[in-house]
DNA sequence: ATGAAAGCGCTAACAG
DNA sequence: CTGTTAGCGCTTTCAT
C-alpha cells in the first residue's frame, strides 16, 4: 500500500477498493493518524482553514465596553462548531474600515493562512476591495447581510420581513403612530430595515411623516433620534429602533419625558443582545439568528469549495421576533 | 541575492550585511511578499500559531444562555490583539472535560496545527492527560488559573489576595459575619478565594462557622448556598460570592426574605462579567483581568519559543476591585 | 485501481 | 557574511 493510496483514502478519493480503503482506514485508526493540515496545504490542496472577518473598531470597541454583546461569542458558537463538525476551524480576524491598508493587509493574510473560504460581515461583506481581492483569487466567501455582489454568497436575516412583522404587531396592537430610528446607510440591513417599516405601515394606509430618525447604532445616537421623535406631532405611541442600544437609549429618553413603557409608549429593537433581558422593562426584541447564520455560511463555503454551486439569490436565515414586556396596546386615545 | 538570504532577513536572524538587509526589505515591501505559513511549518519552524483551549462544555452553555457572559470575549481581547502585534494568530478550541478522547483529540489537534504553543484556562489548566502531552511534545504552554504543574508556564490573577481584599473591605465597613459561597473543588481557584476570605476573617479574629456554603458556580447552586447560609444563626449582613451568577442567586434570595441589598446585606461578588452592571443594584465585584492574563500568557509563551526562560514560580496579574452598589455598612445592631 | 516521481515554499545544515 | 543542497509531508501528474 502506497503513500499515494493512504493519501487517496484520507480525502475520500474515488479509485479506491473496498477492501484497500478499509485496510488503510484501519491503519490510520491504529496509529491515530492525523495529516498535517501545513503539508496538506503545501501541496496545493485546502488548508482547512476558514477566516472569519470582523469590523476592528466597532469589534474592540464592543469587547472594551463589557456591556455584554455577544455577536463574536455568537458567530463562534454557530461557525466554529459547524467549522469542526465539517474538519475545519475558522480563524478570526479584524480588519480595519479606514484604512487603504486594507488591501495589503487581506493578501497577507490570505497568503499566511491561504483559508479555504472567507466570512465577512458587515460592514464589510459588500467591501469593493475585499470582494475583489477575494474574487480575484478564487476564494469562495459568504457575504452576511448582503444581497450580494461580485462572487460571494450572499446571506441575509431576513431584515426586511422582521421589522414589517414587528410593525404590523404594533399595528395590531392598535398603534398609529409608529416611529423609526434607522441605522447607518454603511450597513446595507439599515435600508431593508428602513423598508420593512415602510412597507408595513404604508399597507396599513398609516403615515410615515416625521416619524423615521437617523441613527448610528450607537447609544448617543439613540438618545438624539428618540428625542426628536418624541418631541414631534403627533407624538409616536411606539418605537421600533434598528438595533438594542438605540432601543434602550430610547426608553430612557421616554422616562425622561415621564413616559412609562410600555403602558406610554411601546418599543422594539433589533438584536436580541443580552441587554435586553436586563433592561426594566425586559425589551420586545427581533432576534438576529447570528449563530445559524454563520453556521449556514460556513456549510456553504465548504460545499462551494467542493465545486458545488448554491442557488441563484441570497439565502435567507429567517429573524424571530420575541414579545417581552417593552410593548402594549397604546393609550387610550393614542 | 539568495533564497536562504531571504529567509534570514524574514525571521531577522543575524549574519546579515545591513546593507544587504536593507535591500532585501526593501524588495519584500515592494512586493507585498508575505512567507506562507504552511510552507514555514513544513520546513520545520514555527507555525505562527498559537492554540486556546476552552472548556467545551460550558463555553457552549454560556453562549447559548446569552447572559452576556465575555470570558471568550475578553480572551480574544487580550490574545488575539497580542498574538496579532507578535505576528501570530490564535486558534481557540473547545476540549471535553469528561471523556477518554481528550488525549487523542489533543494530539490530532496538535498533529494538524502543530501549534507554537497552547493557552489552557480552567477547568483544563491542570489536567495531567493535557499537562503530559504538551510537556512531552516540548510545546510552551501557560496554565491560567493554575499554581503549576510539569513544564507550564502559570499565570494566576491574585484570587486568594482579591478575596482577602474584599472581605477586609467588608470588615472594615463594620460587618462580622461575612458568609462566603464557594466555587467546586475542580478549580484550583475556589480554593485560594476561599484561602482569601478565611484569612481576612480570622486575621480580624472573626468566627467563620456555619459561614461558608458550596456551590458550583452555576445560579442553582448558589440560591440554594445563599438560602443555607441566610437561615443559619447569626445571619450573615455579608455574602462574598465566589462568581457573578451565585452573587445574583444570593441578591434574589435575599429579596425573597425580605432583606434589601445593600441596606440589609451586601453582597460581592468575583468575576465582573457584564451582567453585574445590569444587576438591581448594581454589584460591587472584584474584577478578573482576563484579557491581560491571556495577552500576558501570549507573550510568555512566544518569549518560551524563543527559548526565553521565565521566573520561578507563577506570574500573577493582579484582580481589581470595583465598588458599586451592593455593599454598605451593616444595619444597626448587625 | 494502484504506484512512482516531481514539486509545493520554506528553512536547517553545511560549504565557501 | 552569503550561497548551495537537501528535505519537511503531503498531493499532484503521469505511468502501470
Amino acid at each position: 500500500m502506497s503513500l499515494q493510496t493512504v493519501s487517496r483514502v484520507i480525502n475520500d478519493e474515488p479509485n479506491v477498493r473496498p477492501a484497500m480503503k478499509r485496510r488503510v482506514q484501519d491503519s490510520i485508526d491504529k496509529l491515530d493518524y492525523v495529516p498535517s493540515i501545513a503539508a496538506q496545504r503545501m501541496s496545493g490542496s485546502r488548508s482547512y482553514l476558514i477566516l472569519a472577518l470582523n469590523d476592528r473598531e466597532r469589534t474592540i470597541a464592543e469587547w472594551q465596553a463589557r456591556q455584554g454583546s455577544d455577536w463574536v461569542g455568537q458567530m463562534l458558537l454557530g461557525g466554529m462548531l459547524k467549522s469542526a463538525e465539517l474538519g475545519y476551524r475558522m480563524i478570526f480576524e479584524l480588519v480595519d474600515t479606514h484604512s487603504d491598508h486594507i488591501a495589503r493587509e487581506l493578501r497577507s493574510t490570505i497568503a499566511a493562512l491561504q483559508p479555504d473560504g472567507v466570512i465577512l460581515t458587515p460592514p464589510h461583506s459588500d467591501n469593493p476591495i475585499i470582494v475583489d481581492i477575494l474574487s480575484e483569487q478564487n476564494i469562495p466567501f459568504a457575504q452576511i447581510g448582503s444581497s450580494g455582489s461580485g462572487a460571494g454568497i450572499p446571506i441575509i436575516m431576513g431584515d426586511e420581513d422582521a421589522a414589517n412583522l414587528a410593525t404590523t404587531h404594533l399595528i395590531e396592537l392598535g398603534h398609529e403612530h409608529i416611529g423609526f430610528i434607522a441605522g447607518p446607510d454603511s450597513y446595507q440591513l439599515s435600508a431593508w430595515r428602513k423598508a420593512g417599516w415602510l412597507k408595513a405601515m404604508e399597507g396599513a394606509g398609516l403615515s410615515t411623516d416625521g416619524l423615521c430618525a437617523d441613527g448610528d447604532f450607537s447609544r448617543e445616537s439613540g438618545t438624539q433620534a428618540a428625542r426628536k421623535l418624541l418631541s414631534g406631532t403627533p407624538r409616536p405611541t411606539a418605537i421600533l429602533a434598528s438595533n438594542d442600544q438605540m432601543a434602550l437609549a430610547a426608553m430612557d429618553v421616554a422616562q425622561e419625558n415621564g413616559l412609562s413603557v410600555p403602558e406610554d409608549i411601546s418599543v422594539i429593537s433589533f438584536d436580541n443582545s443580552p441587554a435586553t433581558r436586563y433592561a426594566q422593562p425586559k425589551l420586545t426584541v427581533i432576534d438576529q439568528p447570528i449563530a445559524q447564520t454563520v453556521s449556514k455560511a460556513v456549510e456553504l463555503i465548504v460545499s462551494a469549495k467542493k465545486g458545488e454551486v448554491h442557488a441563484d439569490g441570497p439565502v435567507i436565515i429567517p429573524a424571530g421576533f420575541i414579545e417581552r414586556e417593552s410593548t402594549a396596546p397604546p393609550p387610550d386615545g393614542g
